[in-house]
DNA sequence: CTCGTCCCGGCAACTTGTTGCCACCGGCGG
DNA sequence: CCGCCGGTGGCAACAAGTTGCCGGGACGAG
């Protein structure tokens, strides 16, 4: 079940690095996170007070970088209201994919792998190296990356349009007929689309159609 | 949880289907069926006796209708053995879009609906004239249908490079780059995704990526 | 009222995807 | 050897999707 060496630990299944991390947590002074599903939040909620929404330190300064994909989960809405809740709890939009990532205090990485099983390998990291060059890649996202409220703003409105455009798309239905169905121009629709696909990070319509589904979209 | 009107039952979820129709099965001389995923051959296997693969009733005609997309699962192997080693049952494919429908005796029609909060919703019918009309859909569908041995034998091929033309079509590469990544002339290569597309029934790319994530390929 | 701003949607240029057509190649039975 | 496949891949015509550009209408501030 784990795999050793020298300053980097290969766990399986997120309980296990509950298990051995927790206390890192509730010393680190700062928290850096990055995830693609809103299911990491923080972990999953049974896990506990590891949760990122009660960060353990309360003094700690904590920053997420989300895909933006996650601002049309129906179930934004709640996360955002908890978030907004918390001071010194930092997030930005990132519209690139990123692997799920822990950073404590720069010095300790959580870093997700593949699943295997149906559970998520992670990798724990602890040698100096490695974890600067993780946090230089983390800080070169962040820069990129816009702030919640910025990015949440702009998208406000897509996700007024963005199931009825979803649910056409997933029919199948010819760009021409979907923007009459919604009384739009094509070139608004298409507009539409082109802005879903970029909020789901995805290069192609069948790209689209993967993370949408697999968002639990349609 | 359950609303009746005169001939027509609305129950949720498959467990309460199977309470109510357990004895209709085990006397059913003739069971046609038509499904769009394989969790639903013959119910869930928990459900135990009411499994298709272990008809009820060892003397009854079966008769299946399943989406083409099914050929596509990596289980799908293991369930083909399965039904080829019991004789009366007849399995046909269809590219198109079936509701989940079972006809028992042609007196009694189960009727997939939507899923709500999780749980499908389910129509037993014994209405006479209801019962036909769905009994006439189905036999059409039934007849456009292609025997199971015939199309498996057409999409064997197709099977070979499907997950590697998935992969790279939930990538977003581009069909240049990715015919080259096969070692493929792009219209073979778009031949393959049209070959896809048909076994999924999808009309657009994004309609095929949401399939095909619903079906786990991706 | 006028100006600025924002969004819509038509137009157009371009890319990407879809399909039929056909020449080509390798195998296989006459 | 020959002709008959079945699969391949280039070509081309067409359909669909992608994007920049711009005029025009709505709406609020000045």
């Amino acid at each position: 079940m784990t795999r050793t060496s020298e300053a980097v630990t290969v766990v399986r299944g997120e309980e296990e690095v509950f298990r051995r991390t927790a206390h890192l947590f509730e010393t680190a002074g700062e928290i850096t996170c990055a995830a693609n599903a809103l299911a990491t939040f923080g972990w999953r909620e049974a896990a506990g007070t590891l949760s990122a929404t009660h960060p353990p330190n309360p003094g700690a300064r904590v920053r997420k970088v989300y895909r933006s994909s996650m601002l049309l989960d129906p179930s934004w809405d709640r996360r955002l209201a908890v978030i907004r809740g918390h001071s010194g709890v930092d997030v930005r939009i990132t519209t690139q994919e990123v692997n799920e990532t822990i950073i404590l205090d720069g010095r300790v990485v959580i870093l997700g792998g593949d699943l295997r099983a149906g559970e998520r390998t992670y990798s724990i990291i602890t040698e100096r190296g490695a974890v600067q060059g993780v946090n230089s890649l983390f800080e070169a996202t962040w820069r990129a990356a816009t702030e919640l409220d910025v990015y949440d703003a702009e998208v406000a409105e897509i996700r007024v349009l963005a199931p009825q455009v979803l649910d056409l798309l997933a029919q199948g239905v010819k760009d021409e007929t979907a923007a009459r169905e919604l009384g739009l121009g094509v070139r608004t629709y298409r507009r539409r689309v082109a802005e879903l696909m970029a909020a789901l990070g995805a290069d192609s319509r069948f790209q689209a159609g993967v993370r949408a589904r697999e968002l639990g979209l349609v």
